[in-house]
DNA sequence: AACTATTTATAAGA
DNA sequence: TTCTTATAAATAGTT
């Protein structure tokens, strides 16, 4: 409608294209208007103009509306968003609870928060931590006879070691005597190195937890020995 | 345009409105693509027919892609799924994470998981499970006493009770024989309930946790004692 | 759904 | 941009 038809193809002209955008683009939101008035229709309308600007019509339910109405139609985009909206209010507190539940858990366990323990309760509580604590023991015990027993054959080791370099040493210094020759006095060094024995300490100094206790808010939560256990595994 | 010109407000007459609707509805579509291809712009159209059906036009970037871009200009609703979004993709893991640690440590405090434990992690587990223990004991041992006491204090007032009506008894039946008058006989029945002392049992019969244990997958976790704790309290 | 008298939109020019 | 105007398009009322 003009002076003249025009090929429904994109306009070379830049400012043309300009002009006619900006001529057709009120003319269609007044159509967009009118249907909506007219025909008591729910419109939205949504241009980008090639220069990125954006126009908007929505009938007065509001874009948003109008919007949720159509994804609600529609699927892909919106249900993603509203999964995650669900997982978040349904499955978020139910986590939260899950939690909670734990942590008092962990304090029964630790013997706090009992006030409102009945006497079967603690009776339950009490077999609970009397089995776990000799379970605890037991391997700890084992343990410790492994390390022993380690130390005890690496012990046995040195000691041979030792021998046979105090002997060699021995011999070394007789030929020296006979031979009066000054050189080479290196085993001197061999023999003060004691090995990786260090390495097997039970229970050690005390040092790398010290600083663990005071991080990630857990501490009403973690003894510190099992801070440090946490930490080391990730 | 047409056959006179039309007042614009919503069409009473409904088949006329309809007529309307489709035929403007076309015209609005081609305008719509029109615009789109002269002008280069991206245009997305919704449009609600009056009985609910739905129509859209959107230029070949798609109406998910144009929306999309329509909310990352404008900023309610986007934003709110973009939150609910991030709390899922950031927090879940990290709630997750932290419950698999409560797990775990549970686990640690009931004596098993215990293979990557070294001597001094067992040492700290083995103190923290002692201490836990004497607090338990003691705290049961003290709830027993308030028990014992309770009890006892409940058996002297019934034994006083029973005294009491034993005596009144008796007088009464000295009164029937000397008046010889067979009614009332309600005494007997009052002596025979003896009220509320069974409320007070000492860790009773365990009817009522075993229902509880083979509930809400926690099993592996929660010794059949605290589920009955834990669902008592929500 | 098709026709057509009219109104409306708009292309080109100012 | 906006106004004008000739003309193409859209469409209201009718069939």
């Amino acid at each position: 409608m003009g002076r003249g038809r025009v090929e429904m193809k994109r306009i070379e002209n830049k400012i043309s294209r300009q002009v006619t955008f900006s001529k057709r683009r009120s003319g269609l939101l007044k159509k967009t208007n009118e249907i909506s008035v007219l025909c008591d229709a729910e419109v939205a309308l949504i241009v980008f103009s090639p220069n990125g600007k954006l126009f908007e019509y929505s009938t007065q339910s509001s874009m948003e509306n109008i919007l949720e109405r159509y994804e609600s139609y529609s699927y892909a985009e919106r249900n993603l968003n509203t999964t995650y909206k669900e997982n978040w209010t349904v499955e978020y507190p139910k986590l939260m609870a899950r939690v909670e539940l734990l942590q008092r858990n962990i304090r029964h366990f630790m013997g706090e928060d009992l006030d409102a323990f009945n006497l079967r309760e603690f009776q339950g509580l009490e077999q609970q931590l009397d089995t776990a604590l000799k379970r605890v023991r037991s391997r700890k015990n084992q343990l410790m006879h492994e390390s022993i027993s380690q130390l005890q054959k690496k012990e046995k080791e040195l000691q041979e070691r030792n021998n046979l370099i105090s002997k060699k040493l021995k011999e070394n210094e007789k030929k020296q005597i006979v031979q009066t020759n000054p050189g080479q006095s290196s085993t001197m060094t061999f023999l003060l190195q004691s090995p990786s024995v260090a390495n097997l300490t039970i229970g050690g100094p005390s040092q790398a937890t010290d600083e663990s206790q005071n991080r990630d808010g857990y501490n009403a939560l973690m003894p510190p020995w099992m801070f440090h256990h946490v930490h080391n595994k990730g």
